[in-house]
DNA sequence: ATACATGCAAATCATTTGCGCAGTC
DNA sequence: GACTGCGCAAATGATTTGCATGTAT
């Protein structure tokens, strides 16, 4: 088996920008409708390829709240999120991180523990005022 | 609109019995392949119209790990989830549930919280035995 | 008798993939 | 020039849905 050896491509390089620039957590097909128009051209199949090859190298999270989509996300720092139940958006926490779960876990199964995902679920402030 | 009455059905009711036997944590597909070693005529869209129904009732959950697929559990006691990265099985945690994290956050963020879902992600003994 | 539920097959939706051509190293 | 990436369109896989018929109340 070769090395797979990643090369550069606009493409791609657009697709991280968008990424970069937002905090709404995307799907794939709203960073392709971004991405679009700039170049009008690009393929939905190219912005999914690049999607997982920018997971691969580490430069970008891929979330999923159960929706059935994938959610994309430049912003690696260790956080949470908060899902609106009505409206769906999705919001990073600046919650401090669990210290030690992980660790309080692995005293209680054998299994070994990596990491761990925390979601939080509610109505956000404007689906409340709505009600 | 009318108030939905729900029927019952033999074959809801199979697929709840089977649900409720495992603790696998399992797919449609797998449900399916259960009740038709008794119903061989039941199809695939049945199981997955009960399967809401049953979930729409409070008697099941529906789970999502990001897989794509999702994963249906009719044990409701609140408790987390251990998913083996290699293998894709879920375990039960019998980690008592973080008593104060929802209040904690809801301190510091408008938005209504409701709850919170945590899944450990890591490598199961079986997994951890084959390498 | 009146809905609701079923089996079947076709439809949908997000995502993946095969292919011939274009771009990068 | 060799190999990777692209655009396009067709394929896939999980889940949903329309319809004619069966069944519980």
């Amino acid at each position: 088996m070769h090395t797979h050896i990643t090369k550069r491509s606009k493409q791609r390089d657009r697709i991280f920008h968008v990424l970069k620039r937002t905090r709404s957590h995307p799907t794939a097909e709203w960073v392709f409708d971004q991405v679009r128009e700039e170049m009008p051209k690009i393929s939905l199949g190219t912005v999914y390829r690049n999607l997982h090859v920018l997971k691969e190298q580490g430069k970008i999270q891929e979330l999923d709240f159960g929706e059935g989509i994938k959610r994309y996300d430049a912003f690696l720092g260790e956080h949470y999120h908060f899902v609106c139940e009505m409206c769906g958006t999705v919001q990073d926490l600046e919650v401090p991180r669990l210290q030690d779960v992980n660790a309080r876990v692995q005293e209680i199964v054998p299994e070994r523990i990596r990491s761990h995902r925390l979601d939080f679920f509610g109505t956000c402030t404007k689906c409340s005022s709505k009600i």
